[in-house]
DNA sequence: CAGAATCCTTATGGATACTG
DNA sequence: CAGTATCCATAAGGATTCTG
């Protein structure tokens, strides 16, 4: 059983793992990034289906300030840029594959269970024992 | 190295599970659900600090609806309502603690990158060359 | 006690236009 | 090419009131 700190999950690092990588974007760019040596930002842009050239400037600038991904610039013009995983991005995408082997298992049956949420026989009551 | 799927990451189990505990409250509700057999509503009220009314049903309701947490409803007055984790849930639960122990031994690193680049000497041009 | 309903604020992200 | 800067739509969540 686990045991509730005095804090109260206040300082909770799981927590700070999931606001990084909870959001739309970041997991993703992790995942490409995690699958080449390295890109350029069209590269990823074209890549992340959907993503606008915003939020892979934002998405990736706070990744980068985390130390999670480096970007190196080439003073070339047109202008070069080329972003990679750290070693502690990299480390990160395992932990989270990690997470994504539990959740490639399970996945099917949670899907299942909230489509049976969604059409109930009957509106729930508190009557409703079991 | 990873391997980019057909389908480029559109079915990802991993964001699957981002998408089910990245949001706000159901991270805590699970952990506090784990060190307990059983909670009340108001109990876990109480411990979730800042949690609004309205915030816990709709978490509890989106937890039980992929059957991680089982609500059950005793036929009494005043009523009484208890959730606990399902194998499920602390199935999810490991899973995600396993994840912690990557944040827990990286949180401060990152948390240090993050406010060095929150305060930079200057700010960066296409110039900064790493 | 354990919520449901409503209203309202804020956070997140998209679209578009412009630039070194 | 690789961004910035604005503006705007939607979504997530908070506050408040009411109820079986």
């Amino acid at each position: 059983m686990l045991t509730v700190p005095e804090d109260g999950f206040a300082f909770c690092p799981v927590r700070d793992v999931l606001d990084r990588v909870g959001d739309k974007w970041s997991l993703l760019a992790i995942l490409y990034l995690g699958s080449a040596e390295q890109l350029r930002f069209n590269e990823l842009r074209k890549n992340i289906a959907g993503i606008s050239q915003r939020m892979l400037t934002v998405t990736l600038r706070s990744l980068e300030s985390d130390g999670l991904v480096a970007r190196t610039v080439y003073a070339e013009v047109p202008p070069r840029v080329e972003y990679q995983l750290t070693d502690r991005g990299q480390g990160l995408l395992e932990a989270v594959l990690h997470l994504g082997q539990w959740a490639k298992e399970h996945a099917p049956a949670i899907l299942q269970a909230r489509q049976q949420a969604l059409a109930p026989t009957k509106p729930r009551s508190v009557n409703d024992l079991g």
